[in-house]
DNA sequence: TGAAAGTGGGACAAAAAATGTCCATACTAA
DNA sequence: TTAGTATGGACATTTTTTGTCCCACTTTCA
C-alpha cells in the first residue's frame, strides 16, 4: 500500500518527492547543530543562503523550525515530524527495497540501512550509530544482558549514540576483545565504558592485549581480575561489532612485515575478531586473539555487525559471506554498492 | 505506517498532496472523457488554458497522457497509474477515516466513500456506480446469486458502470420492486435489464405497478408470469437499491394530496421500498407495494444502499440509522455533510 | 569591558518562471 | 469540400525566485 502510495507519487509528483528530501536534510541537519546560523547551515548543505532562506521560512511557518538570536533550531513538532520521517525515509528513499534485496544476496539474519554514505557525508556514521543503538535496544531481554562490544572508529558512534534504556532492562557491557593499537578512543575498552556510561549501565574492563603468545596468555588468564571479565565475556548472549578493512586493521595492528605481506598475498579484504578474510568469505588468516572467537558468534542470540561507507563493502560483503547469522547495520552509499559490485 | 507518511507529508510538502490532487483529476477526467480538446478541458476543470497546459505538458513528459491531433486520451501506464492513485486517494484525502468515523456513528456494516459531491461535479455519480459495482462484485457467492435491484438515478449509474464478472459467476438480476412512476430510465425493470446485459447475465422482469390494491394483488400474484419472479425475488440474497427522498419520491408516485400532507404533516425525509422515515429514522409512513419488503433485508446476505450528494444526507442519516445492515456507498460531500450536520 | 564573530531580518535589482492570450496550421468528421 | 476542433508556437506581462549587501543585535571570548 505505502510502496504502490510512494510509487504513484513518483510518476505524479516527483519534484515534490525531491524537495521533501531536501527539507528532511535541512531539519536532519538542523537537529544534529542546532542552533545554528543560516549561513553557517547554508555553506554546510551547499546551498545558497537564499535558497536555503526560503526552505527555512517555510519550515518556520509550519511550526517545525524556531528561528532566533541565537540561531535555527527545532521545534518540539520539528522534532516530532522528524522521527516520523526517519522512518518513512527508508520507503520513500527506495531503501527498505534495497535492505530486502541485501538480506538475500548476502543471505543475513537482517539489513538495517540509513540513508546517505558515511565516506562523503560525516553526519551519516551517527545515524548509523543511532540505528546500531536502536537494533540493540529491540533486542534486549527483559532480565539480564552482557553486551560485547568492539572498538574502531564506527563503533565509537554507536557508544556516542548510546542512551539510557527506557523500559530500565539492566545491561552489562564488556569488551570483546583486548588492546589494539595506539588510539584510545578505538580502543574496545574505551567503547564499553562509554557506551556503558550513555546506557547508565555497568561495565568491566579487561585489561590485556588483543594479541599475546599462548604462555602470556595461560598465565594472566589465571589473574581473577581478568578471568572474571572472560567469563563474562563468554556469558555474553548479545554482541555489537564492527567490520575491519584487512589492510587498515593489520596496520592498525602494528603487523609485521610478514603479516603484511601474508595479507597481501592472500588478498584479504575484511578483519574481525582477528580472522582475515579474502573477497570470497574464506579465512585466510588468523591471528590468536584474546576474547571473543569468531566460532563463538554461532551461539549468541544477537550479532549487530556495524559498518558503513561505499570504501567498506568490500569489507562488509566478505565477512557477511562467512557469517550469515548477523544483522547488518550499514548505510546506503555501502549498501548499493555491494548490490552492485559484489 | 501509510497515515504517518501522509501526515509527514502534510506538514512538509504541503503543496506535494494539492498537487497530486490536481493531477489526479486532470488524469480522472480525461479518462472519463477521452479524447477531449485542451480548451474544453480547461474549462471543465476551471483551469485557465495555460494552467492546464503546463499540467498536461508534465502529465506528457511522464508518459502518462498521450495527446495527438484528435484531443488528449490515457496511455497504459497512465491508466495504471490512475488505478494505483485511485485505491491510495481514499487515504489521503482522509476519506478512509472518514469512513470509519460514519460506519460507527451509522452503525452499518461498512461505508465507502468516493471523492467528490455528485451535487457538484456529474462524474461522481459514475464515480459511486462503479464504487457500488466492486462492492457488489466483492461479495457475489461462487454459485448462484440472485441480485435484486431497485430504480431511481443513482441505481441508473450503478447499471452504467456494470461490466461482466471476470470469474464468470453466474448471476440473476430482478427488480426489487414493481413499476413507480413515468420514466422509463428510472424503473427498477429497466436498471435490472440495464445491469443484466453489462454483466452479461439473466434477467427477469416484474410487470406490475408497485402500488397496487389488495385485491389486485392477489389477483395478479396468480399470473404465473408474476409468480415465478416474486419467488425469485424471494430467493434474492444480494440486494442493491437506492435512497429516496421523502418528497421527491412521494412526487415521482404521483402521491395523491393526502399523501403529500402526511408526509409533510410528519416531517418524513426519506423513502424506501415504500416506507418513509423521519429524521430520526422511524417509519411514519408505509405504502404497501409490490416486491421487498423492509422487514425481508435482515434475512439478505448483503444489502448495498447507494446514494450520494449533499442533498442526500439527511435521507442517508433516516434511513440508516433504521437500517443497520447496510453496505452504504456514498461520496464525500453526503459523507462529511452526514458527519458534521446529523 | 570591549571587540570580534555570528545571528536574523530587511531591502532590492536582476533573472527566471509562470501566466493569459492570440494565432497559424493540421486533422477529422460530416 | 467545409466547418469545427485540435495542438503547438509565440510573446508580452506579471509574478516569483534568486543572489547579494547591509544593518542592528546578541553572544562569547579575550
Amino acid at each position: 500500500m505505502i510502496q504502490q502510495l510512494i510509487h504513484v507519487q513518483k510518476q505524479i509528483v516527483p519534484d515534490l518527492l525531491d524537495t521533501l528530501r531536501h527539507r528532511y536534510d535541512i531539519l536532519h541537519y538542523v537537529r544534529l547543530m542546532q542552533p545554528i546560523g543560516r549561513r553557517t547551515l547554508a555553506t554546510s548543505l551547499g546551498l545558497t543562503e537564499r535558497i536555503l532562506r526560503r526552505e527555512v521560512d517555510f519550515l518556520k511557518d509550519q511550526g517545525l523550525l524556531a528561528v532566533a538570536t541565537q540561531g535555527i533550531s527545532l521545534t518540539e513538532s520539528g522534532r516530532n515530524v522528524l522521527r516520523d520521517l526517519h522512518e518513512v525515509m527508508g520507503e520513500i528513499l527506495g531503501i527498505s527495497e534495497v535492505a530486502r534485496e541485501l538480506e538475500q544476496k548476502l543471505g543475513v539474519r537482517q539489513v538495517v540501512i540509513v540513508p546517505g554514505d558515511s565516506d562523503e557525508t560525516f553526519w551519516v556514521q551517527r545515524d548509523i550509530g543511532r540505528a546500531a543503538v536502536t537494533q540493540l535496544k529491540a533486542r534486549l531481554a527483559p532480565d539480564d544482558n552482557i553486551i560485547a562490544v568492539t572498538g574502531g572508529t564506527t563503533m565509537a558512534s554507536v557508544a556516542a549514540m548510546m542512551s539510557p534504556d527506557k523500559k530500565e532492562r539492566p545491561m552489562h557491557f564488556v569488551p570483546a576483545r583486548g588492546g589494539l593499537g595506539e588510539t584510545l578512543e578505538l580502543q574496545a575498552n574505551t567503547v564499553c565504558s562509554r557506551m556503558a556510561d550513555r546506557a547508565h549501565a555497568d561495565y568491566h574492563l579487561l585489561h590485556i592485549p588483543d594479541e599475546v603468545s599462548q604462555e602470556t596468555f595461560e598465565r594472566m588468564v589465571e589473574e581473577p581480575s581478568i578471568k572474571n571479565v572472560l567469563e563474562m565475556i563468554r556469558a555474553a548472549r548479545i554482541v555489537v561489532h564492527g567490520i575491519g578493512e584487512a589492510e587498515t586493521m593489520a596496520k592498525r595492528r602494528r603487523a609485521t612485515p610478514e603479516h603484511l605481506q601474508m595479507i597481501e598475498r592472500h588478498e584479504a579484504v575484511a578483519e574481525a575478531f582477528g580472522y582475515y578474510f579474502n573477497a570470497e568469505g574464506e579465512i585466510v588468516h588468523r591471528v590468536k586473539t584474546v576474547g571473543i572467537q569468531l566460532e563463538e558468534l554461532d551461539n549468541m542470540d544477537t550479532v549487530i555487525a556495524v559498518a558503513g561507507g561505499k570504501s567498506k563493502a568490500q569489507a562488509i560483503a566478505a565477512y557477511a559471506k562467512h557469517t550469515p547469522n548477523i544483522i547488518l547495520v550499514t548505510d546506503e552509499g555501502a549498501a548499493t554498492e555491494l548490490l552492485t559490485c559484489y
